[in-house]
DNA sequence: CAGCCGTGGTA
DNA sequence: TTACCAAGGCT
């Protein structure tokens, strides 16, 4: 058998996935009826950069809340940013309400079935394209993610520096896609770039593609893909205020652009080198130190200090007054719930 | 094209 | 502990 020919890799994987598909909320059994093109979408903008573990929770909130495209457009923008606080790249929310809206209005309330048509709407892109369109409607798509890449190289010894050689890789990829199963192919490459061929200490033994993998073969699977080197994080530092009055909290929301935007949070000063100052503050006041919580960003790391302070008169400044006691229903990303800890803690 | 944009898990 | 990295998209 001539194992390193495209077909053959194909259905050496596509037999390992009828036999070891993972069981996923969003995902359909080999063999039998598609997902909806809603929850397929749906779980592929959630899986953008994000664990299938950090999804799970996300993914059956928001089907049960809004179990169709219709109501998910329907709904309040405010609530959806909400539900989605915690699991990061925001702009992902503000795209997927956009995304529903634009299907409702636009589409008579179905999914483009083709991978042009996907590609049109906001926050699906070449990858989430390809993906649904074979995924959920059965097109013969070429799909690429981290997974993908992965996999290929190492299974072609491809030793070009991504990303620059992207088109390259992209050109192999389509080789090993096969017409039939395109949505089953894509979905295998992933459950074994997650589960086998990982990023350090690949299971070779036991991997499906063994026989045809070039970087077995040579011995060197983790050496790929090779990447470009990254450049280092610079470290920032800001404020945090924590105003208080007859119970309640000051919550502002961020502008759409930039960081944690259209979320709610803190009113906070800028973030930068410099050491942070209570001129930043919104309001004038006796402020308490309150220590600082430390986050680590895509592109920073960001030292916060939060500092709280309790006014007799309620001040005029925009934003809203939450109570204290349940904070935790505010829909702050990560960095303000642990930043209103903080200050909960401290304040004491 | 390269920078921007979160969070949590892993070794 | 540090560093890497994950079902990427937008500008």
């Amino acid at each position: 058998m001539f194992v390193d020919a495209p077909a053959q890799v194909a259905a050496k994987l596509l037999d390992w996935y009828d036999v070891h598909a993972r069981a996923l909320p969003w995902r359909a059994p080999p063999g039998t009826a598609r997902t909806e093109p809603y929850r397929v979408w749906l779980s592929e903008i959630m899986l953008q950069q994000t664990t299938v573990a950090a999804v799970r929770g996300y993914f059956a909130k928001f089907t049960e809340r809004w179990p169709t495209v219709d109501t998910l457009a329907n709904a309040d923008d405010a609530d959806v940013m909400a539900a989605w606080a915690g699991l990061g790249y925001y702009a992902r929310a503000r795209n997927l309400i956009a995304c529903a809206r634009a299907v409702a209005r636009d589409h008579g309330g179905s999914f483009p079935d083709s991978e042009a048509g996907l590609r049109t709407l906001p926050g699906i892109g070449d990858y989430s394209a390809a993906a649904i369109a074979a995924i959920a409607f059965g097109r013969r798509a070429v799909v690429i993610d981290a997974n993908v890449e992965r996999v290929t190289s190492r299974l072609f010894a491809f030793a070009d520096p991504l990303p620059a050689a992207r088109p390259r890789l992209r050109a192999l990829v389509d080789t090993i896609t096969p017409n039939d199963r395109a949505g089953d192919f894509a979905q295998a490459m992933m459950d074994l770039g997650s589960g086998i061929c990982t990023p350090r200490n690949p299971q070779c033994l036991i991997c499906p593609l063994r026989d045809p993998c070039k970087a077995r073969v040579a011995g060197n699977p983790e050496t790929y893909p090779v990447k470009a080197a990254k450049k280092p994080k610079p470290q920032r530092k800001g404020t945090a205020f924590w105003i208080e009055h007859e119970g309640d909290v000051l919550l502002v929301r961020r502008p759409d652009k930039g960081m944690l935007g259209g979320m709610r949070a803190l009113p906070t000063g800028p973030w930068s080198d410099e050491d942070p100052a209570l001129t930043d503050a919104p309001v004038d006041a006796d402020w308490r130190e309150a220590g600082s919580v430390t986050h680590v960003f895509t592109h920073f790391a960001l030292d916060l200090r939060v500092v709280v302070t309790k006014l007799s008169a309620r001040p005029d400044i925009s934003g809203e007054w939450w109570p204290i006691p349940s904070v935790d229903t505010a829909g702050l990303p990560t960095l303000f719930a642990r930043a209103a800890a903080r200050a909960i803690a401290g304040s004491k």
